[in-house]
DNA sequence: TTTATTTCTTAATGTACATTAATGACATTG
DNA sequence: CAATGTCATTAATGTACATTAAGAAATAAA
C-alpha cells in the first residue's frame, strides 16, 4: 500500500496483467475500460475523488480492464492480498463482482450472437433448463432476435 | 437464517421491498429480474445450485429486483445484517455491487437518452470534467448518437 | 384423445443507433 | 501568426435489432 502521483494519460494497468491492484483515488480522476476486437474502447467506470477502481477478476486470472488517468491524480495503490477480507461471505461477493464485470463488458460491446455464445460458456447447463425467451431476456434482446442469431450462427458452421 | 422450500413460480421478493434478504440456492433455480416502464422483464441473474442471489441496494433503499423460482427449489434465506461483513473494505465492495447492478439494468433496458439522463443524475460533476466522447463510451453508444440524443431531449423541453 | 396454452420460429416492416464523411469551434504547438 | 490536432455537431446511408403478426411445435389441461 503506497501513495503514487500519476499524470494525465498515464496507464496504471493493462489488459492481461496478473496480480492487479486496487486503486483508491485521493484526488483527480481515473477510468477503467476495455478494448473490443474492433479496437473500440468501452469505459467501464469513472473513479473521481474517494472512489476505488480495480479489475474484479481473481488475482491469478489475466485482467480484462485497462486503467489510466483522465486528470493528474493522487492514488493509493493496494495489493488485493492486503485487503482485510478474510471471511467466506466477502469472498463470495468478490466472485460476484467478476461475474457482473464480464456482464457489463458484454452488454456494452458485444453483438447478440457473441452475448449468446458467452452465455453458453458461462452457464452451459442453464441453456437446457429454461425456455429460450428467458435467455433472450437475460441477454437484453427479444426471443425473435435470439432465434435469428442462432440461425445465422448455424449457417456459419 | 432459515431454510425454505419454494414452488416454481413463487415470488420471493418484489421491487420496492425494504430490508431484502440474501438467498442461497441449495437446489433448483431462482432468477432476479427488473420490469421497465413498458412492462418488459429483464433478467438480471440466474441462480442455480450453490449460487447466491440478492438485490444489491443498501437495506434502507427500496430494491429494484424481483426474485422468483423457475423450478421448485430449496433456499437458505439470510438477513443482510446477519452476514459476517464488518470491515470497511467489504462494505465498500458492497456499495460497488449496487452501482454495477444499476448499470446492468440500464444497459439491458434503457434507451440512449435514458442512459444519459441517469448518468447525469449519478455523476453530475463528471459530465463537466470529461469530453462528451468519453461519456458516450461509458454509455455504450457513439458520440454522434449522444449528440443526437441531447438534441431530441432539448426539443422536448 | 381433444382442446388449450405456452413456446419457438419465420417473415414484413419500423426504428434506434452505427458508420462514414464533412464542417466549424477550440486548443495546442512551432 | 499559421499549422495541427482534438472535439462536437450535423447529415446521408447502412445495419442490427425491435415490433408486429402468423403459423408450427411442444406442453399442459380437460
Amino acid at each position: 500500500m503506497n501513495k503514487i502521483e500519476v499524470k494525465k494519460g498515464q496507464i496504471l494497468q493493462r489488459k492481461g496483467d496478473l496480480n492487479t491492484k486496487v486503486y483508491q483515488v485521493e484526488s483527480g480522476l481515473l477510468r477503467s475500460y476495455s478494448i473490443d476486437e474492433k479496437g473500440k474502447e468501452h469505459i467501464y467506470m469513472f473513479a473521481p475523488e474517494n472512489w476505488i477502481i480495480a479489475d474484479n477478476q481473481p488475482p491469478d486470472i489475466p485482467c480484462e480492464l485497462f486503467i489510466d488517468a483522465l486528470e493528474d491524480s493522487v492514488v493509493i495503490s493496494t495489493e488485493k492480498n492486503d485487503l482485510s477480507i478474510t471471511n467466506e461471505d466477502s469472498k463470495k461477493i468478490i466472485k460476484r463482482l467478476g461475474v457482473l464485470q464480464n456482464r457489463i463488458i458484454m452488454l456494452m460491446s458485444a453483438s447478440a450472437i457473441e452475448c449468446y455464445e458467452y452465455f453458453i460458456k458461462t452457464y452451459p447447463d442453464i441453456v437446457q433448463r429454461v425456455p429460450q425467451k428467458l435467455i433472450a431476456s437475460y441477454l437484453g434482446i427479444t426471443p425473435e432476435a435470439l432465434s435469428a442469431a442462432k440461425r445465422t450462427r448455424a449457417l456459419k458452421k
